[in-house]
DNA sequence: GCCGTTTTCGGCCCGACTGTTTTCAGTCG
């Protein structure tokens, strides 16, 4: 089965219809369920599963047991699960396409296949989108005029969506959340509001933005109506009494929720998910005769409710540590909350410096010069309340110029650099080095004498299979005065996957030569991504977190830096520009 | 089908909204 998709989205996708396949055959709930889970957990994997399946250590995954993992050892071994495409086959193929349409699942799917006798899977939604024109959808029994409208829409949507980019950067998110709740708050029975979700706990990219807002429970009604009237508004989802959800310009989901001061803390917890560490937290909770829910925690035995303003205490009466929005991905954070040993994760304020900055000083480089001066960078970095900032351009074009032209070039840098010594802030005078197809540096030899460090980077040839891009990483960190491995996986969000490297060679070998790896926080990078940056630390690897900075407003990036290394379970310690300066300058000017 | 500080059997997270119902099913998060 050569060329097969394995991604984890299709994994996943596929135990999903084989639970669709089972809910329309009217199987045992709690098998369908673990279908689900199982799905679910391969979604939010930090590691591909096939790789997991690889290593042999499927089984150790959660929700995967002996029967599951045993069909996906088949999956991957032959391409396809005998078993799997016999409960499939006992469903009409179509069902499993109109299934991918958000609000329609299984149960009206089938039915629609049926009722309108649809065979072929290629043109089902055009043929269901048909049907809800000439309204041969609303006599069928349980929908009406409502359901045929929202069906054809949903297909629409659908359609539209499809081809577009799925989820939002980061930054992106954040403002369109600031400026939804900035309209918000122009009513004065909103006491409070914060984003949640996926955006509290900082994931890279945003599926939809999550708001939750404290008012009086009288208030709903006008708050709920303030929600649906905001101009960027292009449709109103729902509106409830509690809740209600809205699509805004860029197809982004909004969801509010409402509730009261004594009961904040409960629903700020329910609300910032993920969903994988609720279910966890409540199965955990249950053990102690305690079900929870975002309107609190209620005893099973006495049905008695209890009460929580704030979300630590309600973490904290479940006898757990209080656990950080970032790392609540159902990964162990609770095991190890449970014994009081989670990690104090690092904070914006232990930053002390930015090494990956580019400046307008002309090197001629291979990339992009920056926008802004050594004296303008300074003075931001001021701002910031760092200590030292560095100066790292890309290097000047190898095919342009002559190693003496090179040299003289950084020989000048130098001293450029050197002028600039003030008391506020200390410098650090580096170089972004491409690293070749051949795993060489892309600056001669000599020129290397007039650079405190170099940052190695890939800019080219990002296709190379996982050996040979591992040998021309491991090659270029063997040069000297290499400090920093920049933005590692090379990925750009929503545009671009990572190159391939085997991650554990790459972790011993910086770990080894007390070379840092950088945890780029440019938007559409964020890169080490975060799981990656949780394994790392097993081995003992040190982080950079650096702007890439190429402008002064760049630099305030240094915020979703840190989320990705908090996400990643780092403490400062794990940080090399958490350090003062003396010390962090004897990091790098080691060798 | 999964899972284990009470459990290798007998449980399995919890609630809101909508549309079709006259008490609930389907879907979502």
């Amino acid at each position: 089965m050569k060329g097969a998709d394995f991604s984890n989205k299709t994994v996943a996708r596929l135990l999903r219809d084989v639970a669709a396949a089972y809910l329309l055959q009217s199987e045992n709930q709690f098998k369908i369920i673990a279908y689900q889970n199982a799905a679910d957990t391969i979604e939010h994997l930090n590691r591909e599963i096939r790789d997991v399946w690889q290593d042999g250590q499927l089984g150790e995954v959660p929700t995967l047991g002996q029967s599951i993992a045993g069909y996906l050892d088949e999956l991957f071994r032959t391409g396809h699960v005998r078993h799997f495409t016999e409960v499939m086959g006992k469903i009409p193929a179509p069902v499993f396409e109109l299934i991918k349409v958000p609000t329609i699942g299984p149960k009206t799917a089938f039915k629609l296949v049926k009722s309108l006798n649809l065979k072929n899977s290629r043109n089902i939604l055009t043929d269901v989108k048909q049907a809800a024109e000439k309204g041969r959808i609303a006599p069928i029994e349980t929908f009406g005029e409502k359901s045929q409208a929202e069906i054809l829409a949903a297909i629409s949507r659908y359609q539209l969506t499809a081809f577009q980019v799925e989820r939002i950067v980061l930054p992106m998110a954040f403002g369109l959340a600031a400026d939804y709740i900035a309209y918000l708050k122009q009513l004065p029975e909103v006491k409070r509001a914060d984003m949640l979700g996926s955006l509290r706990r900082m994931l890279a990219t945003i599926g939809d933005i999550d708001l939750l807002v404290q008012a009086d429970n009288k208030d709903n009604k006008t708050i709920i109506d303030h929600f649906v009237k905001y101009p960027k508004i292009i449709k109103v989802d729902n509106a409830g009494g509690k809740k209600a959800s809205v699509i805004i310009r860029s197809n982004i989901h909004v969801d509010l929720r409402i509730q009261n001061k004594d009961d904040y803390g409960s629903m700020l917890q329910y609300f910032t998910g993920s969903k994988t560490h609720n279910i966890e937290l409540r199965t955990y909770a249950l053990k102690k005769d305690y079900s929870l829910s975002e309107y609190g925690i209620k005893n099973v035995k006495n049905d008695k409710a209890l009460h929580f303003a704030a979300e630590k205490e309600f973490y904290n009466f479940l006898k757990l540590q209080y656990i950080p929005p970032e790392i609540r991905e159902g990964t162990n954070e609770i095991e190890i909350a449970k014994k009081n040993r989670l990690p104090k994760l690092v904070e914006l304020t232990d930053i002390n410096g930015d090494l990956h900055t580019h400046s307008s000083y002309d090197l001629k480089p291979s990339h992009d010069l920056g926008a802004n001066t050594f004296t303008e960078m300074m003075e931001k970095a001021k701002t910031l309340g760092y200590e030292y900032i560095g100066f790292s351009e890309h290097n000047p074009k190898v095919s342009d110029l002559t190693s003496e032209e090179i040299i003289e070039i950084l020989r000048k840098k130098q001293i450029e650099t050197k002028k600039l010594t003030n008391k506020e802030i200390q410098i650090f005078n580096g170089l972004e080095v491409d690293i070749q197809p051949t795993g060489d540096l892309a600056i001669p030899p000599g020129a290397i004498d007039y650079l405190d460090y170099l940052i190695v980077s890939i800019h080219s040839s990002f296709s190379m299979n996982r050996d040979e891009q591992t040998a021309r990483v491991m090659k270029a960190l063997s040069y000297p005065k290499v400090r920093i491995l920049g933005h590692p996986t090379g990925r750009l969000l929503n545009k671009r996957e990572g190159y391939e490297l085997d991650w554990s060679v790459i972790f011993k070998e910086c770990a080894n030569r007390n070379i840092a790896i950088e945890i780029n926080a440019y938007p559409v990078r964020l890169d080490l991504p975060d799981s990656l940056v949780r394994q790392g630390l097993e081995y003992g690897v040190k982080y950079m977190i650096d702007t890439d900075s190429h402008g002064i407003s760049d630099m305030d990036n240094m915020f979703y830096g840190v989320a990705v290394a908090r996400r990643g379970w780092c403490q400062k310690s794990d940080i090399m520009n958490t350090l003062a300066y003396e010390d962090f300058r004897k990091w790098v000017i080691n060798k």
